[in-house]
DNA sequence: TCCTATACATAAGT
DNA sequence: ACTTATGTATAGGA
């Protein structure tokens, strides 16, 4: 608790250190960290799956040498399927607001947003209506200059762009 | 930070409880837990992916209502086909990114930028294809994840949520 | 929302 | 692999 001694001597280990950005260190603990790493993200999506288990979830991890590890519930292509299955059903609904929704297509995802807060990112877009698509299209707009705006500044310090574009560049 | 007191009447929140596998206490607290706890796996993703960044990663999770939530990357798509193994649909959604065993992994999902300057942003959407529609919305998906969870993240500093929101919300 | 106490995760050392 | 100091996630209350 209290740190009032030696710092000549660390006899311990430090802890967990502040999120370090640097790439590799060693493979060999590389290898490591990414293994402990992998497996509390398991422990924690199961634990997920514990507590909410009607809800599905997989997750999908290609190692660095492209072995894959995976997780899911009830079971990894179960839940695939049903997300492409949601794909391809929108798709070929021309992606556009269909009306697989007639009428009760309301604000309410999941009820998560009760408050004027509700993000517009917790929403599918799907779900959205024409005139819903067109504010978020102008939203997207002006995000688009701000993200692009923050990414400049941001490489000039540390955080990379990929992160931010999710692939698609 | 000392504990040298009233246990009558506690004030302030036990902390995280021990993990009680009780399955719904109330709809909506069970929503707001389903959400936090959401956030945290999709940020643990987040650092696992920023830490090693060859290694690929895809979670969704369907919420209790089949309302579909998805990280990836560097997108979903990308990840899933990998896993699958499947050549038919990624050369289908023409998503298919040529790994590349060790180096940096340029890849080109598609001839829609070429240079780091004509990004996918500075198109208008309604000059896309359906194809490209497609491909844009699962970026957006990602996107929408990671940008929703750094302005998380941001807002425990200075950013401040309408900057990046354009009015939307 | 925000906050605090506590459970949990984990980096480094052994 | 095991340990422990220290960071992180989060339940509950306000």
């Amino acid at each position: 608790m209290q740190e009032t001694e030696v710092n000549t001597t660390r006899r311990w280990g430090m802890g967990r250190k502040k999120v370090e950005i640097k790439k590799i260190e060693s493979k060999s603990s590389l290898i490591v960290t990414f293994c402990k790493r992998r497996n509390g993200l398991f422990k924690k999506a199961s634990e997920f799956c514990d507590l909410y288990d009607d809800a599905n979830l997989a997750i999908i991890v290609l190692s660095p040498n492209q072995r894959p590890y995976s997780f899911g519930h009830p079971d990894v292509n179960t839940v695939v399927d049903q997300y492409l299955g949601d794909q391809e059903s929108s798709e070929r609904n021309n992606i556009s607001c269909s009306e697989d929704t007639h009428g009760k297509n309301n604000m309410d995802c999941d009820n998560i947003n009760e408050e004027g807060e509700g993000c517009w990112w917790e929403r599918s877009v799907e779900d959205m209506n024409l005139e819903e698509l067109e504010k978020f299209r102008a939203s997207l707009e002006t995000l688009k200059n701000n993200v692009a705006m923050r990414v400049q500044e941001e490489r000039r310090t540390r955080v990379s762009t990929r992160d931010f574009l999710g692939g698609f560049s």
